[in-house]
DNA sequence: GCCATCAGCGTACGAGTCGC
DNA sequence: GCGACTCGTACGCTGATGGC
């Protein structure tokens, strides 16, 4: 049965101090972390240049500048190698045709968003040599039938190193990442689902994902991305985001809310639909402003009690013993807004969401003619799978998941220090 | 000031579900 | 099989807004 490792490289806020870059259309930099080791291997940041053409000093610390990168994975022979006991012992029990899947943390360029974890690449092992204690001669020997792994290059050979040597037709570092983790570094709860694996991926140890159906929900998420997630009855609401302020949608610290206004779609949504909110008549031709899939459904006591949700600017109801609603004082809504949004009990959340705020985009010409893309009143109701695959399939291809902009109505009118007497109902 | 447009909401109606 | 009930959706009314 194939194996899959999951394995966090590249630099890292603990080993660099810093990110890997993402850009808006996915496109990324793979940033090794600093050698700490003495090595032969004349390169550093600033001569390296690239896959953008500009050297990687530029998205490292000033201090890393001219330090020499230690490239492991390395993508040109497809190597990885390891010499400490945990990753070795978890080296040392891949076989022929498993997969090592590399993740990293990647901060969003220009950085508006919260950095995430995305898969960047993977090898398919086709050998396993375990270096206990490696001669000089036996490195050169491995060296030139293994290639250059960053380990090959160190000064005073490791003890205990492992080297997975990959298979060069079907290892590849991605021209664009695939989102992993939400904003809290845990598995994204959509594809936690898929794979049968759950829980936090910060821990610099490997994470196996071995049972067969889970081996393939992977490899789908790997080509396919979040169109996996549109099942046959999978439902997609549109409508009209008339007023953007960042409040509903609220798009912060790594999850999308819905949680105010818009009582029937928040009503009707269930976990597994897509909803997707489409620019006022007064912009022009319908643009996208953002697009969340819906994860949990939650009640306004359950959002304001979960710590994760607390202190989102659109947390402002919970239940008083009377039954009733209060509402906290906030900048947004006042209790002109309470009818509306209290009209149902439910709250919207999504980890896996794209929020275009002021840099709202225009559907591709395929997609001009779909009712996706037609304002309605109230609200849209899609039920076609195919429509709704082809909108997804387009959408994870071309952006990064995540804040691509600020709120598209703040620069507007500042929600900033108004008094309670000040506070006008908002339209959302 | 008039008119067109648009978003929100109330209401009616149809489909689906459940109990008898 | 029938009726009661719930839920989802379409339609139309209302008020706000913006252009002329």
């Amino acid at each position: 049965m194939r194996k899959v490792l999951l394995l966090r490289v590249g630099i890292d806020k603990g080993c660099g101090g810093s990110l890997s870059p993402i850009f808006p259309d996915r496109s990324f930099e793979y940033i090794p972390i600093p050698e700490s080791q003495p090595t032969t291997d004349p390169r550093t940041y600033t001569t390296i240049l690239g896959r953008a053409g500009v050297p990687l000093a530029r998205y490292v610390k000033p201090a890393l500048a001219e330090q020499h990168p230690h490239f492991d994975p390395e993508f040109e022979t497809c190597t990885y190698g390891d010499p400490t006991p945990l990753k070795r012992r978890q080296l040392l029990q891949l076989v022929p045709g498993d997969l090592l899947v590399f993740y990293a943390g990647l901060q969003p360029q220009p950085p508006v968003d919260p950095a995430r974890l995305y898969i960047i690449g993977l090898i398919e092992v086709e050998s396993v040599h375990d270096l206990w204690a490696p001669s000089a001669s036996d490195l050169d020997t491995l060296r030139s039938k293994i290639g250059n792994n960053a380990h090959f290059f160190r000064v005073t050979p490791d003890k205990g190193l492992v080297i997975v040597r990959g298979n060069k037709a079907r290892s590849e570092l991605f021209t664009k990442a695939v989102p992993l983790g939400d904003g809290a570094d845990n598995i994204l709860c959509d594809l936690s689902e898929l794979v049968r694996y759950s829980g936090s991926l910060r821990r610099a140890v490997g994470h196996w994902i071995d049972e067969q159906n889970p081996v393939h929900a992977l490899e789908d998420w790997l080509k396919l991305g979040p169109m996996n997630l549109v099942g046959d009855k999978a439902r997609l609401f549109s409508y009209v985001v008339a007023h953007d302020y960042g409040f509903a949608p609220n798009p912060d610290s790594g999850y999308c809310t819905l949680a105010c206004c818009k009582p029937r779609i928040r009503k009707s949504a269930k976990k597994g639909d897509w909803i997707v909110g489409l620019s006022p008549a007064r912009f022009g031709p319908p643009k996208l402003c953002y697009v969340m899939r819906v994860s949990e459904k939650v009640t306004f006591d359950q959002y304001y009690h979960v710590k994760r949700f607390q202190g989102r600017r659109d947390n402002i109801y919970h239940r008083l013993p009377n039954g009733r609603y209060e509402q906290l004082l906030n900048d947004y809504h006042n209790l002109e807004n309470y009818k509306r949004d209290t009209q149902t009990d439910w709250v919207l959340m999504g980890s896996l969401f794209w929020y275009f705020g002021q840099q709202m985009i225009e559907p591709p010409k395929h997609l001009l003619g779909s009712d996706i893309f037609k304002r309605c009143r109230d609200r849209r109701k899609i039920t076609d799978p195919e429509a709704i695959k082809g909108f997804v399939t387009w959408l994870a291809n071309a952006y990064r998941v995540g804040v691509h902009s600020t709120p598209r109505d703040k620069s507007s009118q500042s929600r900033q220090s108004r008094k309670e007497s000040e506070r006008a109902p908002l339209e959302c």
